[in-house]
DNA sequence: GCCCAGGGGGCTC
DNA sequence: GAGCCCCATGGG
């Protein structure tokens, strides 16, 4: 955990996930799909202000009132979908209780939530550990930029096999995957960015085999 | 004006 | 099952 220590004394502990609540946090998951937290932000108030961070009150909702609230967050037609989609399954398999579906079993649960319209490995995951507190780390971009750069694995590397080699080498511990995972998301940003690598200051850069060469 | 941001669905071959 | 295209806004 050479790394993980490195990242966690030079950016010390995160906010992740910036949320109130557990159906916060899922419905923060899917908005954030390919956009920025920035735009998410606006999503939320505006959500929140409207009474409709609650899985019933969504399901209440008509889409078209859904797409107005959540435009900031871009790609909101699809967005209001998932988010109808996600709200509709949880009432109809769990009667609208997260508390209930979070009480299943993680690689269960996992299956199933990938078999709801618009989420993904990625936001299953995310909703799995940050909302359900399951020991499941969650993988991005920046996870496979940042060790393909140091020269874990190759870029091509599947999303599955990337969370494999992450969770086959660290504890079973839901706070560290909650945390890992934040600070490779901090690294990417300050000092591993897309086209840019930023290698002064980094707090890994001796044990980067690529350091200053980076694309 | 261009690129990027805390992905996923659906189609094609 | 890999390779594309689509979804769409906002900030740097």
């Amino acid at each position: 955990m050479a790394i993980y220590e490195r990242l966690y004394k030079y950016f010390g502990p995160s906010h992740w996930w910036p949320a109130d609540t557990p159906f916060e946090i899922i419905v923060g998951a899917i908005l954030t799909q390919n956009v920025a937290w920035k735009n998410v932000e606006k999503a939320i108030i505006n959500l929140r202000d409207a009474g409709l961070l609650e899985p019933e009150a969504i399901y209440g909702t008509s889409k078209e009132e859904l797409e107005t609230l959540i435009r900031p967050a871009g790609f909101y037609r699809a967005k209001a979908k998932k988010l109808k989609a996600f709200v509709e399954h949880l009432r109809k398999r769990y009667n609208g209780s997260l508390s209930a579906m979070f009480s299943r079993p993680l690689t269960e649960l996992r299956q199933e939530m990938l078999a709801i319209y618009g989420i993904g490995p990625e936001t299953a995951d995310a909703i799995l550990c940050y909302a359900g507190n399951y020991p499941i780390m969650v993988m991005d971009v920046y996870t496979r930029r940042v060790f393909t750069r140091m020269g874990f694995f190759d870029d091509n590397i599947s999303y599955d096999g990337m969370q494999a080699f992450f969770m086959d080498n660290l504890p079973e511990d839901q706070h560290l995957y909650k945390e890992y995972h934040a600070l490779i998301d901090g690294l990417a940003k300050h000092f591993c960015r897309k086209n840019r690598p930023e290698c002064q200051g980094c707090p890994l850069g001796d044990i980067c085999p690529r350091i200053g060469v980076n694309i």
